[in-house]
DNA sequence: AACTATTAATAATT
DNA sequence: TAATTATTAATAGTT
């Protein structure tokens, strides 16, 4: 299924093997969740690439640690219980792995490197407003932290501004005027913020660490049942 | 992929539904294998059938019990061993607080909200550089996210362009217009963004609230992302 | 179960 | 690197 017919034998080309993993990884996760859905199977799917990153699915409703268990328990393997002094230790690794998750996925907004196409209009808007938020406070101090430079465009500003207090005729410095009115006085994109993204609860949501080196990060930006299929 | 599509969504027939899990699990535990030998990947699936029959693959050389060994510890849920390990254990804890720690600060360079005045003039251009982009990502999505919202206010644009052009007199309308056209007719021109907007606050940013939601999928082993520089 | 008309996945190419 | 396309592979409905 492809311009050629390839052995099922390790793929020695490196990049090559990158990216036929990239590609069939998300093909199998998605096999594996229609497989769940259609025939109500509970399903759990571990992959750790020869990197050693690691990249799982699990059925909806349930977890991982879930299925470990019931299969544990299906193959009478006992399960070694922790002590208080651990379980406390390993809470706090994993409240620790959540926050870096927010953390990061907040960072790629900032970046870009996120897939944009799973956010509605109206989040997308939210993000934008953001972004620009963000860069004109970067650009204010910027243009303080250079005064010599802010201190021409003010001049060449006064300039300007006794020139349309003459002719009033150039729209667009009134443009720039009346933009940060409205942006003042009527904040439309911060309203209807969409709770949309709240209410997607998918259980066992734990993404980690970002992928810099990895250019399909995007393929697990998204929400899963809807994206692709 | 067959005489007809078929939703994903439970298949209702009893029968039907039972013979798609026979076929369907073949393909998976087939598609499973071949990554695992294609991508040298190491790979643990288990699924139990909606009537409890378990069904298990792994990847040669390994076992289940392995890989859900190597998933835990990849995890934080269970000790690589059962020696003394705490050092282990709070060593990483304290790289996870560094590396929180630094994601915040990265964080707070983006949203502006921080002394920005510890920056020389060529790293706030640099961050101000990172942050036009992405707000041009976001623009450009936005516009690809709701092209007939786009197409409408392009309408209404025309419209007041005409009117404005006859009259030149409604101050509030001409905001909106030149918003509009500042967000939707040039989304890749940042040099037109007045100074003046350079003293909004960053309203409502809050960073763990638009995270897209995420299938369990995870991947380890990247250091802290100094890429973004 | 086996068959086959279709859809889906993907290897190679751009 | 991401998108496109020519092929192969998987499979839904049928026999």
């Amino acid at each position: 299924m492809g311009r050629g017919k390839i052995a099922i034998a390790k793929i020695e080309s490196r990049t090559n093997r990158q990216v036929t993993f990239s590609k069939r990884r998300v093909g199998l996760l998605k096999k594996a969740h229609e497989l769940s859905v259609l025939c109500d199977a509970q399903i759990g799917l571990i992959i750790f690439s020869c990197t050693g990153k690691l990249f799982e699915y699990c059925s909806e409703s349930t977890s991982i640690e879930h299925i470990i268990r019931r299969y544990e328990i299906a193959k009478g393997i006992r399960i070694p219980s922790e002590t208080n002094h651990d379980s406390e230790i390993y809470s706090e690794l994993r409240r620790m792995r959540t926050e870096t998750n927010n953390l990061e996925q907040s960072l790629r907004r900032f970046t870009g490197d996120v897939d944009l196409s799973s956010f509605q209009f109206e989040e997308l808007a939210q993000i934008e407003h953001q972004l620009e938020c963000s860069v004109n406070k970067v650009r204010a101090r910027k243009i303080k932290a250079n005064q010599a430079v802010a201190w021409e465009q003010q001049q060449q500003q006064q300039q300007q501004e006794i020139i349309i207090s003459e002719k009033n005729e150039e729209e667009e410095e009134q443009a720039v005027m009346l933009d940060n009115q409205y942006h003042h006085q009527f904040p439309f994109s911060e309203e209807a913020q969409p709770s949309s993204v709240l209410e997607l609860g998918i259980p066992n949501y734990q993404p980690y660490r970002l992928q810099p080196t990895q250019p399909n990060l995007q393929d697990f930006g998204l929400q899963f049942p809807n994206y692709i299929w």
